[in-house]
DNA sequence: TCCACCATGTAACTGGTTACATGATTAC
DNA sequence: GTAATCATGTAACCAGTTACATGGTGGA
């Protein structure tokens, strides 16, 4: 099989979709409305995306014509799509996507429970903590050298970013304590990924 | 004068030209080796947008033949360049972009004391510090009210968004006193604008 | 009747990604 | 002489942006 391409885009309308079927009225809302405000969200990005994933199998899309409302196109995941997500999630850290603000590691982190498993949510976030720990170090290493040399505006800029790192890798621990309550308190048994396929 | 439109790339260049005037080359190792790690970075992504800078007449590049080097095209501001730059760094924060990320906001804020000096970094920071209070109020209602139909992961990479906020929120203060520290202690004159048109 | 909202689409454009190509200089 | 690094480019492709188009439904 070969590898699809899919945009970043594309895996957070597959995972929505995996969560709950919707319409594309229904996504564009989650991007416009929720915390998601990134990955937008013009119907001109969405509606092609979605014809996309349809054209690759992983979802599928159902006219609603029940109630008397006007057509609305329903989709939800395939078990193709369940697993290809599963693969995403699966890929491992890379430094890289750290390095560019670790937005597509959050979103495949808040899909993960849902379809891989509180287990390896866990594993993620020790895998990501420790990423954001050699990541954090560069970065320092960085101010200290440079910082000097820096407009005011700059070192403040770059100090930005040193706090939002750090803050994320606090976070970690805190996810983690959240996690560990979770698994103890009741043995949540994982749920079942759709296809054993998922290298 | 109809208005050039320069992407966020397009930007990060013109600001580093105008600080330093650099090479192709060199300014990809910044993308590549700094803290601006988002932005990259391939030259099929930088030379192009240094040539449509060139052709806005925003930047200029002179080819370096004193030494016994290869060719190296050093570009450098010129005064429209600058103008621009300004233009840019003057306009209102809009809710949406601190909505994406901010981190466009914050690129904007690194120049700013360069092009606009220490004063008008202030007024961004306040009005920075203003954005994201509203926006954070936003988000915290969203979390009360949605946070428990959520699976963990999801509650918890909303929570990851939450912190990284207020850590900004935070750092706003941070930066405000240090540039009021700066101010008070050496009267320091803002660097003039090379054009007195920024709207 | 007209407005706001639900809902889906399309067409033109363009900036960035990926991959390839080239050639000069320095160090070993 | 050859490998690494400096340095600049180009060409194909495509996802996302912007803007426009359409048409149903419910309420004032």
């Amino acid at each position: 099989m070969k590898a699809l391409d899919i945009s970043v885009l594309g895996y957070a309308l597959l995972g929505l979709v995996d969560l709950k079927p919707s319409s594309g009225y229904d996504l564009r809302k989650v991007f416009a409305e929720t915390a998601m405000g990134n990955y937008s969200s013009s119907p001109g990005a969405i509606y092609p995306a979605l014809e996309r994933l349809q054209s690759q199998k992983l979802i599928r899309g159902v006219v609603e014509n029940s109630t008397g409302l006007r057509r609305r196109r329903v989709y939800h995941s395939t078990p193709a799509g369940t697993a290809q997500l599963g693969k995403w999630l699966s890929k491992p850290i890379e430094q890289s996507e750290v390095m560019r603000g670790a937005q597509e590691l959050m979103l495949r982190f808040g899909f993960m429970e849902h379809v891989l498993g509180a287990e390896s949510a866990v594993n993620f976030l020790e895998e990501f903590r420790a990423a954001l720990k050699t990541y954090l170090s560069g970065l320092e290493a960085y101010a200290r050298t440079n910082g000097k040399q820096m407009p005011l505006s700059g070192r403040l800029a770059l100090e930005s970013g040193i706090r939002g790192y750090r803050g994320m890798y606090d976070w970690t621990a805190y996810a983690l304590r959240a996690y560990r309550q979770s698994l103890t308190s009741q043995p949540q048994s994982p749920i079942e990924t759709a296809q054993g396929g998922l290298r």
